[in-house]
DNA sequence: TCGATGCATGTAAACGATTGTCGTGGGCAT
DNA sequence: ATGCCCACGACAATCGTTTACATGCATCGA
């Protein structure tokens, strides 16, 4: 059978209370005692046990991330840079995806969570999604990322004013007829799509310009949807001079588009995204860069000082993190 | 406190032991019992302490997984398949990156493994990495994705025949001088670079041709590594009229370099990529397809075979997954 | 010199399941 | 009616830590 910290208290000649203490850095503890079982610890090649530490302790040293997408770019990103932290503090990562609308078929993440983590991290649930509920009425330390919800601490970016950011560079190029590509027909409060909209609404308006109900489509943040929207926004009569997609993924499928209209982004059409996505660069994409990973990483560091300080005691605070314009090759001046 | 098992065993009036059974579907329970253990156990909303289960049992219901990179596509598109599976089993899912050349801060991944995992899932590690075989020595189920290793069940496709189905199509289309974009200086035997390569050697010398050093260049996987390694092809005084990059995230690089030369990709050269990542489709890149999705899900399942069989008992074994060739307009035959 | 103080360490009771062993009662064959 | 077997379920040991509490010893100030 495996070592057990009783074996190595033998071999130490103390009790497996100091050499628990010992080995965890708890004070009280002779530093010479300590050395003599560390060594002997290592010799013994001895790992604690986690079922018993956590039986024990009642701490499971996890989080659990939950995302509706894994393979995902921004999805994975985030995740990278959770792992990234969580990995730095000894903790385990449990990773677990969730149902989406398109995808039925998964167990819910609460009950799954139980009893099996310290804390968690939720990456872009739609705030009015009741498996996110479920998740917080757990009453453990949770964070958010790219969601923010009432009274539940989270990292996003200031998603109105990224579609600000991306709008008025359109403006500034010029254009007046200005279509914007957004994710999903309903459109709940306080999502990201939500505010992106809002930012490019207000933003045309304020340059007093009307919103033409013609002029939006839904990509529903994928390639694919993109390159329909855009395909729809050809169709109209009066063509759109300059596109805001609302992510850079959608933004690919519209240039696409407009490839196979015979038309060349950031000459015939301008079109500007948001993320700045890997290929972004590649695709010569103008767009709203949002820093990802630095999403992911903010959250699990908030998300630990929640769980070290003892879970109720300062109310966790929410973060907001900046985002940059790059302009690229996809957009000009308008003709 | 939390509802213990002993709660719910009071509660139904039988034993610890009786719930035990019941909730688990273990045999020897009366089925009356058994309905009567799991109404009251949800009417308690009992959840079972998995590190109590965990100690006493033994098994720690999840499996590691070791990663390079969490965000890059084909990691992150092989994992997406691997939670799937596991979730289904109602595995845990512990995500872990390691080092690589380029980063090297990491803690070496076996000892994080060890008594907290069932198995091991290894995504496309070098073979000759000693962090790997310290893996491999923790003696527990493993199963690699993308490698291969003498000894070790894996899940990989047929390497040395993707590339020759790349190289057979260039040559196909009549060109003759063929160049390859691979991965690393380093040629370490078994791993993918090492036997593409050797699929792209063996077809131009089947169809007589030699193998110019001239016309390999590394682009070390990454978009930006393609882009280099296509600008020095085509510094050569003869250029090639083909390209065979190992992965199309360093196609897509590739054909950047081709556009910012003034070269139209499947025009003036053409290129096939070896993957059919997400975007491939979009930027019309032939590619020899690999089943990504399905590495990740044939690994799982063969690992969870492993564990269930109790480990020692069959031999497990590998599995070689078949690829397919997409033409799209990045490939044409030879001016 | 003596008690107070504080540090280093030991003792032992949890933590909450799993599971081998054993007892019991009912059904069935004789 | 008797014996036997089997299904069912109870008992209790066990898994390997953590940690509250107790203990012993040395040091220090009065």
């Amino acid at each position: 059978m495996a070592i057990t910290i009783r074996d190595v208290a033998e071999a130490a000649g103390v009790s497996t209370a100091t050499v628990s203490r010992a080995l965890r850095g708890l004070p009280n503890v002779d530093e010479a005692t300590r050395a003599r079982v560390q060594a002997i610890a290592a010799q013994l090649d001895y790992v604690i046990s986690p079922s018993a530490s956590r039986l024990a302790s009642g701490r499971t040293g996890s989080i659990g991330v939950i995302t509706p997408y894994i393979s995902r770019w921004f999805f994975s990103t985030v995740l990278s840079g959770v792992e990234n932290v969580l990995q730095s503090a000894g903790m385990d990562l449990l990773l677990m995806s969730v149902s989406t609308p398109d995808a039925q078929h998964r167990l819910p993440p609460a009950p799954r969570l139980r009893r099996r983590v310290d804390g968690v991290l939720v990456i872009a649930l739609p705030p009015d999604d009741p498996q996110l509920d479920d998740v917080i009425a757990l009453g453990m330390p949770t964070s958010l990322i790219g969601t923010a919800k009432e009274g539940v601490p989270g990292v996003t970016i200031d998603d109105v004013q990224a579609g600000r950011t991306a709008t008025q560079h359109l403006l500034n190029l010029g254009h007046r007829r200005i279509a914007i590509i957004s994710g999903n027909l309903i459109d709940a409060p306080f999502t990201a799509e939500h505010d992106r909209f809002r930012g490019y609404r207000e933003t045309m308006e304020e340059a007093g310009l009307a919103i033409d109900p013609l002029m939006e489509a839904f990509g529903y943040f994928t390639v694919a949807g993109g390159e329909q929207a855009m395909t729809a926004l050809l169709t109209h009569r009066e063509r759109p001079t300059a596109v805001f997609a609302m992510s850079d993924e959608m933004a690919f499928g519209a240039m696409r588009a407009m490839r196979s209209h015979g038309l060349t982004p950031g000459k015939d059409i301008s079109i500007i995204g948001i993320d700045n996505h890997d290929l972004s660069e590649l695709l010569d994409l103008t767009t709203v860069a949002q820093p990802v990973l630095d999403l992911g990483r903010v959250a699990a560091e908030a998300l630990l000082v929640q769980i070290r300080s003892g879970s109720g005691s300062v109310r966790p605070d929410s973060f907001v993190l900046p985002t940059q314009l790059i302009v690229r090759g996809s957009t000009s001046p308008v003709a």
